[in-house]
DNA sequence: AATAAACTAGACAGACCGGTCTGTTTTAAG
DNA sequence: CTTAAAACAGACCGGTCTGTCTAGTTTATT
């Protein structure tokens, strides 16, 4: 009865996730070797195969950890402005991005790099980039509907899909032209896109 | 005096542009190796090594080629709707990718994708996606204006910056979208983002 | 002390990688 | 016909790739 809440990752496993996830996203899945990973997360290699059979089966382990991080990330921002006016709370998905691209060196979105790297979209991997986008649209949602509530009158002509479907395009074009240009601009970009569409000046 | 204003380009260099193209942009880049390119433009290696001194030299080549192709199949779609309305002719940028969608099965912006294997931003491949968007804007630009002008009293109030920022925002996130979910909605949705934003109902 | 699970260390296999090199054949201009 | 450029075919090199395997060590629980 020591520790039976843990579920079943070990330490060793914890450190070549965490190595390997860096790897993957900083230099590429397939310019990324094994190897590589069993050395930066000093471990064996039998213990490397013996917790992930191959690496595609590592690099799904990484998406899965990737996408609880990055909706932890996301949740962490919109709490963060609960208290703000409603325009602030609404934009802060996108606003939220303009820390990620810092901390990821404008990387881009680890999911979308991986697909550029399997081509084939049957790909288990490929869903776990679906699901965070369809994770992150559901906090949109919400967020919609919450401006929406906060001054009925002067939002009631919005169209909610519409909202969310531009905001989804626009935090998805700004995470395109983050990685292409290496700047924060998109991020900007969106953000006018998304208070000229609800209707706000500045 | 024979053909002398035909660049340099022989006939076989151009056989290994189109595979090494279509393989790099339907396989991935790291994916794709020379024998395979060799093998199917049916080529001998020194015939290759010959034209291209590395792989990535041919990888620039490709990316010029298709930065080119890319333009063109742009301009022509919108020269066929210089003569509709002028709403139809401003939205032909997007409404273009329907067809380039299926195309190229939804794999996605090529340039993108090889970014993704080409983390260092200081790489010169990197730099033609950049020249694309950038070319892509310039046209978006000119549609822009081609709007306003053509009804002066009707788009009077729009921030020709504004849209044109929206544009490449709602066109970029299509981009990523129709990759990453392998259907065309993305699409619908930048033009109804686009129509919205320029206060068109329908 | 005994046992089993998880670890370390590292050799090894077989395939493939980008790139070099030798040598032969085709093509086309003078 | 001569000659030079360019294409051909393919062996070869050193290195890296994923994944297997042998063998010995630590650790914790009984």
């Amino acid at each position: 009865m020591n520790q039976m809440n843990e579920k079943k990752t070990s330490e060793a496993a914890e450190r070549i996730i965490e190595v390997a996830s860096d790897l993957f996203y900083s230099q590429g899945y397939r310019a990324t070797g094994v190897n590589e990973v069993i050395k930066k997360a000093d471990v064996a290699k039998a213990t490397f195969y013996n917790h992930f059979p191959t690496k595609d089966e590592l690099c799904m382990s990484c998406l899965v950890t990737l996408r609880e991080q990055e909706l932890d990330f996301l949740d962490h921002h919109i709490a963060l402005t609960e208290q703000d006016d409603a325009v602030t709370h609404f934009l802060c998905v996108i606003e939220s991005m303009k820390s990620w691209a810092k901390n990821t060196d404008f990387r881009g979105c680890g999911f979308m790099n991986i697909a550029a790297e399997i081509p084939d979209y049957t790909n288990p991997l490929r869903k776990q980039g679906i699901r965070l986008y369809d994770e992150i649209r559901k906090r949109v949602e919400i967020l919609t509907a919450r401006l929406i509530d906060s001054d009925q009158k002067r939002y009631d002509h919005l169209d909610p899909k519409l909202i969310v479907d531009s905001y989804m395009l626009s935090f998805g074009g700004a995470v395109m032209y983050l990685e292409l240009y290496h700047a924060i601009w998109p991020i900007d970009h969106a953000l006018a896109t998304m208070r000229h569409l609800i209707g706000v000046k500045e």
